[in-house]
RNA sequence: UGGGACGUGGCCAAGUGGUAAGGCAUCGGAUUUUGAUUCCGACAUUCGCAGGUUCAAUUCCUGCCGUCCCAGCCA
């Protein structure tokens, strides 16, 4: 192979692309995206899936996908059901190879009968406690136990036993038979069948036993013809043990297990287990809360999925475990809503403005564009008339320098509308602003040829007919960037941010009543926002905001107070 | 004091013996009826550190340092 098809590969497609190109494989490429249903999948998980999917794709081979359905007690068919709905959402799709481990319980029964008759099995009953105190230490090796050695017919008659269900959970286990004094734990006797007698989702009452991870995950690939098993970092240490089944049960083409790094995000935290505790806990307001990186929580924000997926192609795959600032994510949904959502103009927080010299009871109908960068996009009818509402932090009485906005004696230009000039600022007896008092250019126009240029642009509804909207202004879950690294004695509940989520009484153009769910759109000069996919009615506006705009403006007054 | 892996600019990430791609962020500047977008430009004499091999090392060797993972009958 040339250097240049070398370049631009992240070790993962290169490793497959060797594997195909020496013979290792033949022929299609085969993963698959092997969730537990136990949770929401998460923008982590999206990494995995762009992968699992990808790579198959670029081979012209398949991904199947396989829930890892082995410990009944922590799993659910709620999440099997939201699974399916955020890979499809994602843009991939599995066809028809839906599968679940314990599609595979019967098989994997069977080659564990084989494993003891080959005296690489064992049943032990010592307790949990027992096995765990003799596995020992990374640096002092485990006590072999007791049951070790037992015969091969004891040990097939007990297995049988534990299968049939006269045994309470725990009484005994099937262990692989390996190296107690192995210097990875994982290969001390690793534990294969644990007794549970428990309701399975999908196998119900069938079985009382059920396969470890470590023993159902290889063989179920094997069975799958899978050739690239796609896992994270963390399983590293479980190559080994991998690789061990599969040896000892002769497979022809092993698959080949393949780890990555997985995908940390800075302010927010990506585990499962504390996501569902956020939950439970009522700390927000369910998996679909926007602020959630579940793939659901991330939907209802409104980032796209072709957002998501350009993200994950740019932050690449490596073998380095670190992390992804949230700014980059940003990046790639502003970029894809800039040339996709439709423009509207909504004020968070009003401010009356009153144009002196504008007839009472004249409106005009004005054109606006409904997306600058897209010339497809059409235009649509906004009309003025005499009070209208801009944004009231675009109003200033003692400005800064640079500050093109409004103030006394300033000018600037109303979007799609006129120029208007600040003459008189009407207060209230506690001194806050009530309305202001404009004046606007007759010649000023917008479009109209030659017309005279200001420094600023606001955006603006017309007091007439603007629409009263809710809008959810979110920011991130937790005050620190990196999650992963708590202090000692605090919890990550200690970094939740208050201010995550602030609701806003807004007044936009009639346009946002008919949002539709599911698209983006760009609040001129805030940010982009999506219709609540719960709560969004014509009648009653509910948005949720997806990421705000890049604000220049910001950052430098931010600059000046400090 | 064990084993596995990883350390390239603020954050990711190519490159793996011939003299540091790209993206995000940041900072300038141009255009702009969104302080958005777009566009130009700047941004590692250096690849965790220290030695060694070589005409030449981020790439090879040795030692050290740092970070992550592993002691579930979780996945």
């Amino acid at each position: 192979m040339s250097d240049e098809t070398r370049l631009g590969l992240d070790f993962v497609r290169q490793w497959v692309k060797d594997d195909m190109e020496t013979g290792r494989f033949s022929p299609p490429v085969v993963t698959r995206f092997p969730p537990e249903p136990n949770g929401y999948l998460h923008i982590g998980h999206a990494k995995a899936i762009c992968l699992d999917f990808g790579i198959a794709t670029e081979w012209g081979g398949r991904t199947n996908l396989r829930f890892d359905d082995t410990n009944p007690v922590k799993e659910d068919v709620e999440y099997v059901d939201s699974i399916r709905q955020d890979i499809q959402w994602l843009g991939f799709t599995w066809e028809d190879r839906e599968f679940y481990a314990s599609d595979y319980f019967e098989q994997l029964y069977e080659w564990a009968a084989f494993l003891i008759k080959e005296g690489l099995a064992y049943v032990d009953e010592q307790s949990p406690e027992e096995i765990s105190q003799n596995r020992g230490t990374p640096t002092l090796a485990g006590k072999p136990s007791p049951f070790r050695d037992r015969p091969v017919d004891i040990n097939l008659e007990l297995f049988q036993k534990m299968k049939e269900g006269s045994l309470p959970d725990g009484a005994m286990v099937l262990r692989a038979k390996i190296d107690m004094a192995h210097p990875n734990l994982n290969m001390r006797d690793p534990v294969m069948y644990r007794i549970k007698h428990a309701h399975h989702h999908r196998t119900g009452d069938t079985w009382c036993i059920y396969p470890m991870y470590d023993w159902a995950h290889g063989q179920s690939d094997a069975i799958e013809g899978v050739t690239h098993s796609i896992c994270t970092l963390e399983f590293e240490n479980h190559r080994p043990l991998y690789n061990w089944f599969l040896e000892q049960l002769e497979i022809p083409h092993p698959p080949r297990q393949i780890e990555f790094n997985r995908l940390n995000l800075s302010f927010t935290m990506m585990s499962k287990r504390k996501l569902l505790d956020l939950v439970q806990k009522g700390l927000v307001k369910g998996w679909d809360d926007p602020r959630m990186p579940t793939l659901t929580g991330i939907r209802r924000r409104g980032y796209p999925p072709s957002a998501i997926r350009a993200f994950v192609t740019a932050i690449g795959v490596s073998k380095t475990d670190g992390m992804i600032e949230l700014s980059a994510l940003e990046y790639y949904v502003r970029e894809e809503l800039n040339r996709t959502a439709p423009r509207v103009m909504v004020v968070l927080n009003p401010l009356k403005v009153v144009l002196t010299n504008w007839p009472v009871g004249k409106v005009e109908s004005l054109p606006a564009d409904n997306n600058p960068e897209d010339g497809n996009a059409g235009t649509r009818t906004i009309t003025f008339g005499r009070e209208l509402y801009i944004e009231a932090e675009d109003f200033l009485e003692d400005p800064p320098k640079k500050f093109f906005r409004l103030s006394p004696g300033k000018e600037v230009r109303l979007k799609h509308g006129y120029i208007i000039a600040c003459n008189e600022v009407v207060k209230n007896t506690d001194g806050s602003i009530a309305e202001l008092r404009c004046t606007y250019d007759p010649d000023s126009r917008s479009g109209e040829a030659g017309g005279r240029k200001v420094k600023g642009t606001l955006h603006w509804v017309h007091a007439a007919d603007c629409v009263e909207a809710e809008v959810r202004l979110y920011s991130t879950l937790f005050t620190k960037r990196d999650m992963g690294d708590i202090e000692e004695g605090k919890d990550y509940t200690d970094y939740l941010n208050p201010e995550s989520l602030t609701t806003v009484r807004a007044l936009g153009e009639p346009a946002i009543r008919q949002a539709k769910i599911g698209l983006g759109y760009q609040f001129l000069r805030h940010g982009y926002f999506t219709p609540d996919s719960e709560h969004f009615s014509p009648e009653v506006p509910v948005f949720n905001r997806t990421v705000t705009l890049k604000d220049t403006w910001a950052k430098i007054e931010k600059r000046t107070e400090n």
